[in-house]
DNA sequence: CTGTTAGCGCTTTCAT
DNA sequence: ATGAAAGCGCTAACAG
């Protein structure tokens, strides 16, 4: 079967300098250029030289491919997010792939947009690239997804939600509890009135949800609700405070918004209209993000630590792939109501 | 998790099922799964029915990386850039990870932060998985990062900057333009006095530079500027008009800005201080960011169309990938100054 | 339309 | 400390 290099080295069409090349010149056969790039203590110290020489003349890089299809080890780990232009994720996958990178993994990120039909395609696609690992967003997927994640045997974390039955492993927290908290907030503020913001998906829904209940249980009035399809923006808070005062009869009150971003536009808009802010119109954000408390007045709102889910997130794989874990993982990580200028 | 071993026939340790499996069951050899996979038409439609199905039974993954080895093309696309928490980059990569997605194309994605060192070895990790293709940022790289790319044979793309002669394709546009142009808005509007407030990386700094030079041939007087290392934020811009106004003598003028967040800082903090913008206080940003057109006043800015690098620099890889493209392909995308009521 | 044969460039295992 | 042999799971010729 194996045909031996009958002395001269058949015309190679692939352009690659193999291990095989490497070895020729240094000396050594192909196995020893493995070991010393694996494990340089193995190798003598002269043919290491040797060996190291003939890399850099060659400008040999190795194959990751061939090196993953044998050792069955891919050293990839799939990361799947609705958006990386939405900062919530970008952030949170940042500090998951500097710890995952310091690791030895690389990342497979893709974006899965809004449904659960389109996460389960894109992991598909990845899981034919043998990840050693699989970052999810969210709690609620689709039956096969479930069932491929499964049959791949390896672990598993979902992201930026909470759930005590995770299918491996969970790093998040409650969306619902949040918007209690603001509830309260606007509550204990003595607000009368009060409306939501919300463009987001279903998890920003929820937080939603969670406000109106808790702030009527405590007394206020209904909620108004007002929903967008599109992506957060000031312009769409400039608009909606607009619509909530000029066509919902909102008066004056609590404005509680999906993201910092809505709460923004919500308060410059106020201020254009020559309402005070807080005292006419007081506005809660979500996300505390960078620019947050940096607005006149600074934007009240709910922080969670977007990059302390990120890292937990790859140790929670790290320690699936090492053998580390037993079982399940389910690690509610909080938040906590900044209250700030705004609100 | 530890699935246990689903107790097949053979004694397979690995648990991924195998084409030769799928033939197995199927009635067929491995190779005619193969087909059946890459090109349905070339099987019976009985022999594909009995494929297919066996593919559904078993649960059957096709393993890319195999595929990969075999045929030599990995279906992998680098793309490398500063910060995926920046929205410039963020947005870039999204356009450009549409239109590779869409030509069956998946993009490994890696931050190379800010030195030319750190984005050599994230290359150097990049090529081990044999990509078949590579965006980079900028146009400034290191010797090795050049020869590794040049040894490699892929096509290239450089984005975000310009150069007549790039590695292979370079899709940008001139960022000292930029500043000549937001210079030439300054005198045109009769400012005597300015200032640049810059936080971004070297293609910033030369923004920055061209304003200042044109601004003074065009009888300005010398522009004040600032500069930080950290990344640009509406506290940034904010301190940034502080020091300008309390400690160096700015009086009124022009302030041009690396970036419309830090315009936005300003803004915020001239109407704090009770300036009249633009009046007192013009500024001009950079980006055209989504936020910018929605502020009070809105903020005058640089419009770059970031998803056009990103759909322009897949087509530049695209063509190269398919041979279309003869040799090095340089496109200026061009930049449009957008005056709002800022400046 | 389908099968056979020969690798792709590595890691693993077992000898020496 | 080093090497030979045997795959990893797939694609690419080439037959038939």
């Amino acid at each position: 079967m194996h045909i031996p290099d009958g002395g001269e080295p058949k015309s190679r069409r692939g352009r690659g300098v193999t291990m095989q090349d490497v070895g020729r010149m240094a000396g050594v056969s192909q196995v020893t250029v493995s070991r010393a790039l694996s494990d340089p203590a193995k190798v003598s110290p002269d043919t290491l030289r040797r060996i190291t020489q003939a890399i850099e003349a060659t400008g040999f890089v190795p194959n990751a491919l061939a090196g993953a299809l044998a050792s069955r080890r891919s050293g990839l780990v799939t990361a799947l997010v609705p958006s990386i232009t939405n900062i919530i994720y970008a952030s949170m996958v940042q500090a998951f792939g500097l710890r995952m990178r310091d690791a030895g993994y690389q990342i497979l990120l893709s974006e899965t947009g809004l449904t659960l039909e389109a996460e389960e395609e894109t992991l598909a696609r990845h899981l034919s690239r043998r990840p050693d690992a699989v970052l999810l967003t969210g709690i609620h997927h689709t039956a096969r997804t479930r069932r491929m994640l499964l049959a791949s045997g390896i672990p598993v974390v979902e992201v930026w939600d909470f759930t005590e039955t995770p299918i491996d492993a969970c790093v998040g927290f409650d969306h619902a509890a949040t918007g209690r908290a603001v509830g309260d907030l606007a509550a204990d503020l003595g607000h009368v009135q009060a409306a939501t913001v919300c463009a987001g998906d279903e998890r920003a829904k929820r937080r939603m949800a969670g406000f109106a209940t808790q702030f009527t249980r405590r007394g206020g009035q209904a909620v108004l609700e007002l929903g967008y399809d599109d992506q957060a923006s000031l312009a769409g808070g400039r608009a909606a405070l607009a619509r909530l005062l000029d066509e919902m009869g909102f008066d004056r009150g609590l404005v509680f918004c999906s993201s910092d971003i809505l709460a923004h536009g919500v308060l410059i808009e106020a201020q254009a209209r020559g309402l005070r802010v807080p005292q006419d119109i007081a506005v809660v954000g979500f996300g505390d993000q960078e620019f947050s408390d940096a607005t006149n007045p600074p934007i009240s709102t709910v922080h969670v630590d977007r990059e302390a889910f990120g890292r937990a997130a790859a140790e929670a794989l790290l320690s699936g792939i090492e053998g580390r874990r037993d079982g399940p993982a389910a690690i509610d990580l909080g938040f906590r109501i900044l209250r700030r200028g705004s609100a």
